[in-house]
Parts: C-alpha cells; sequence; structure tokens
DNA sequence: GCCAACGTTGGC
DNA sequence: GCCAACGTTGGC
C-alpha cells in the first residue's frame, strides 16, 4: 500500500499558496473513476502528498502537503446547478468521492517537469510518463524522497 | 492557442 | 462488444 502521493491542480484554480493560507482543504470535483478509487479506497490519514501544479509555467511541483481526512462523498455532485454537479449521484449512493489534505511546506520555487524527467530514480514515475494524465497518483517513498530534496533546493521565481 | 493523448459516450 | 466521435487534460 502506498504511503505517498502526487495530486495535481491548476494554479488558477488552486495553488500552493492558496492551500498555505487555508491551512487545509477538500479535494472536490475529481471525476475519473481512478483517481475516484485511489481517494476512496486507498488514502489515509498522515499519508504525504506532492502538490503538482498543471497548465502551469512551469508545470511541476510546487510543495508538500499531507492527506488529513480519508474518503468521503464528495457532496458537490448533489448540488444542482454546481459545476461539479453530476445527476448519477446521490448521498444514498455516493459516485464521487474526496479528500481532505493540509499543508506542510512549500518550496522555494518549481520541481519542474523537465527537471523530473532528467532525475535518475524518477524514470518510473507516473507523473513523467507521456500522456499521463491521472490527477490523483500513488508515488513510491524513494520518488517522495528524492522530489522533497529537490524542492528544498529551487530557487525563487 | 495548438494539439496529442486519453477517458467516456453512444450508435450499431 | 466494438469503435468512432466527442470532450477534457495538460505540455508546450
Amino acid at each position: 500500500m502506498p504511503r505517498f502521493w502526487l495530486m495535481k491542480c491548476e494554479p488558477s484554480a488552486y495553488a500552493i499558496d492558496d492551500l498555505a493560507r487555508d491551512g487545509r482543504t477538500c479535494w472536490e470535483g475529481v471525476r475519473n473513476y481512478q483517481a475516484r478509487n485511489t481517494m476512496r479506497d486507498d488514502m489515509r490519514v498522515g499519508d504525504g502528498v506532492l502538490f503538482y501544479a498543471s497548465n502551469a509555467d512551469p508545470a511541476g511541483v510546487t510543495g508538500l502537503a499531507r492527506v488529513c481526512r480519508e474518503g468521503y462523498p464528495d457532496h458537490y455532485a448533489w448540488e444542482p446547478g454546481h459545476h461539479y454537479f453530476d445527476a448519477r449521484s446521490t448521498a444514498e449512493k455516493p459516485v464521487w468521492y474526496m479528500v481532505d489534505i493540509e499543508f506542510v511546506e512549500r518550496f522555494p520555487g518549481t520541481v519542474g517537469l523537465a527537471t523530473l524527467k532528467a532525475t535518475a530514480g524518477l524514470e518510473k514515475m507516473m507523473v513523467v510518463q507521456k500522456g499521463s494524465r491521472l490527477s490523483v497518483q500513488p508515488v513510491t517513498p524513494e520518488e517522495f524522497d528524492i522530489v522533497v530534496r529537490l524542492g528544498r533546493e529551487t530557487q525563487p521565481g
């Protein structure tokens, strides 16, 4: 069972600075079954999270978070008119799930995707594979440690 | 903004 | 069950 994860978000929607400000947040809006299964079944309180900025310049890991609430129904799916509404999901039979994460650390800069791709030991990371779109991914302890070390070496800007 | 890769939908 | 069409993701 993995104890580390990578979670993607577009910084225009939610960035590491937002998490630093809020302290914790719920990870609503995931509408992919594989990512849903991970959040519903596999993530545990205390698990480490690489916070990844997608569709960003540069795209990459901007900091660390930690799981602080295990999978529970994404109630935004029940709110008619909400952007994340899905009529198939009900309180009785939820379709979509989320977790809560809390802020741990913001890196001085971003560990860019190009850096991840060029770093020995990260060749098998899901996020560096071509066409990888999964927004919640498992990370090995070794990969997590490498990225944390890279992150703490980044420069601001 | 472009477009390749991917996941989902729906006709058959 | 197949697969083309479509919508979305996300790097560049």
